[in-house]
RNA sequence: GGCCCGUUGGUCAAGUGGUUAAGACACCGCCCUUUCACGGCGGUAACAUGGGUUCGAGUCCCGUACGGGUCACCA
């Protein structure tokens, strides 16, 4: 390969702005992990104005997942994460994926055969599958083939991978931006494989070509790759490469031991939206489950976020996903929403439980709204609306509000032709005519809302007080299940 | 097992040698109240451990324990 070729490529490097890349492999779901190095990695390239590039690692060729990558697309965009460079809008330095990169490896990793960094490796695949299991770091025979046997073995077309060659004295210092330096001993690091038997390379090997020739300022990845990253900086100094800055993010956790995963269970992005949780809510929670602003505050919009993040709030250690702090950001974010944009996503959940055409959800929603932690718990609130449940009379007795079976019916029987005879049915006057009648049979409201809410309901905890249900149950069925109530008490 | 990394209440976490060791979630209590929520007020609860260094250590150093990562032709 002539000079040319790695020079045309180099030319087209982006210098002068901070470049970001979020650089998933496609599996088919997003892990909220992957979403919060995601999301890590956009607020570093906002936060400086710089590019976010999104990059498919697809080097694993039986590990393809059809559609996978929609998903990713799907997940960033939805979460407001926008890219600048990618596989479908491209970029200067494109392809954005890797397999479509595959011309470009080779030749590097050649180069560095040619400047003693790397060896060409004959030895069988069975060989080395024998060796892993053993903690043994066994010694390569072709690591130090004559050049004339090397290049006999090529002509001859023995299969080859190509491998990093660590010098077997001496330290390497590598700087992560969070973890700080980490030096590992060369005798203990391994002769990784460069270049694998199918022509594709490693990870390890795209990442560090595909960085350098995207211009990648900022590496962001999982804290997994912290022990072999000494071996990268090997590989750019064989290039005579300057190093990015790295950030290496301690895993998200199911519990202190295991991380989360969808084998165990454990809800990827995808499954927390059909649980009812709210996106912007995922997306806060999860961008603080590891890093934190250092101010009081806590809520904050992807925009939000991009302006206060800060390296230095990263933490070094791993965080436990916490599901209940998440419920609460959501109905934080429930709370926070306007009554119309509530009611549209509230809509599809209480149409679930409410099928009478009568009643109108949108009354219904503004009932949920405080009462509302996750949209999947609406339904259950509201069982009520359709069809009076089957109730025991003894749910007319609450003590707080003096109520029992005796002085129930009495409200009841009191309430019915006030509420009959009522001119206007709404929430004001419906409260105003009852209230008043609290008033002139001199009891406390408690006294007579308790039944009027049991009748209307056959339920002791109900979203909204009397007034509100008997408003949009309408003045036809209230009366009919009051009358009900009375049957049950007489 | 070697190497690397981490360790502040149950959870997320602030804290960068001198604090009554923040705040949030969860939990408990009180108030508000026609239930439940919301809201308000208050409470329980933490520097893994042992040695140093220092006038003084959650903050610095060393050991130990515990936890995680890694040691693939997976990423």
């Amino acid at each position: 390969m002539d000079e040319k070729f790695f020079e045309d490529l180099e030319a087209r490097i982006p210098t002068g702005e901070v470049r970001t890349r979020f650089a998933p492999s496609p599996t088919g779901y997003m892990h909220v992990g992957n979403l919060r190095t995601a999301l890590y990695t956009w607020c570093i390239a906002r936060h400086y104005g710089g590019k976010f590039i999104l990059r498919i690692e697809d080097t694993d060729q039986n590990r393809l997942v059809e559609g996978a990558v929609d998903v990713i697309y799907h997940t960033l965009a939805d979460c407001g994460l926008d890219w600048d460079e990618g596989p479908d809008k491209g970029g200067p330095v494109g392809p954005y994926v890797q397999t479509e990169r595959r011309g470009l490896y080779l030749p590097y990793a050649q180069r560095l055969v040619e400047r003693g960094h790397a060896y060409y490796c004959f030895c069988d695949k069975a060989d080395s599958e024998e060796e892993s299991g053993s903690f043994q770091k066994a010694e390569d025979p072709c690591r130090d083939l004559p050049a004339e046997e090397v290049q006999r073995r090529l002509a001859a077309g023995v299969p080859y991978v190509i491998r990093q060659k660590i010098p077997k004295e001496g330290s390497t210092t590598f700087h992560d931006e969070i973890f700080g330096d980490v030096t590992a001993p060369n005798k203990d690091l391994d002769d990784q494989v460069l270049i694998k038997r199918d022509g594709l390379p490693t990870y390890n090997f795209a990442n560090v070509i595909d960085d350098h020739l995207m211009g990648i300022t900022h590496v962001v990845r999982g804290s997994e790759y912290l022990a072999s990253a000494p071996k990268y900086n090997l590989l750019y100094e064989g290039f005579g490469w300057d190093v990015p800055k790295y950030v290496h993010c301690s895993p998200v956790m199911r519990d202190a031991h295991n991380k989360m995963s969808k084998r165990h269970g454990d809800p990827s992005y995808e499954d927390l939206l059909e649980r009812g949780y709210l996106r912007a809510a995922i997306v806060n929670y999860v961008a603080l489950l590891g890093w934190a602003p250092g101010g009081e505050r806590e809520i904050f919009s992807v925009q939000e976020l991009a302006q206060a993040f800060d390296l230095a709030g990263i933490s070094k250690s791993q965080a436990i996903f916490d599901i209940e702090k998440l419920t609460y950001f959501n109905a934080e974010y429930i709370r926070a929403m306007s009554p119309e944009q509530f009611a549209a996503a509230a809509e599809p959940y209480i149409r679930q439980a409410v099928k009478d055409p009568a009643i109108d959800p949108a009354a219904v929603a503004a009932l949920l709204q405080q009462r509302t932690e996750v949209l999947t718990d609406i339904p259950g609130k509201l069982g009520f609306f359709d069809a009076l449940p089957d109730y025991d009379t003894e749910l007319y007795v609450h003590k707080k509000s003096k109520s029992d079976k005796e002085s129930a019916l009495v409200m009841l029987q009191a309430a019915l032709p006030v509420l009959q005879a009522l001119p206007v049915w709404d929430n004001e006057h419906i409260h105003d005519a009852l209230v008043s009648l609290a008033e002139e049979l001199q009891v406390k409201n408690a006294k007579l809302m308790w039944p009027v809410r049991i009748a209307v309901t056959g339920t002791a905890v109900t979203p909204g007080g009397a007034v509100e249900i008997c408003s949009i149950l309408g003045r036809e069925e209230t009366l009919r299940r009051m009358q009900d109530g009375i049957g049950r008490l007489a």
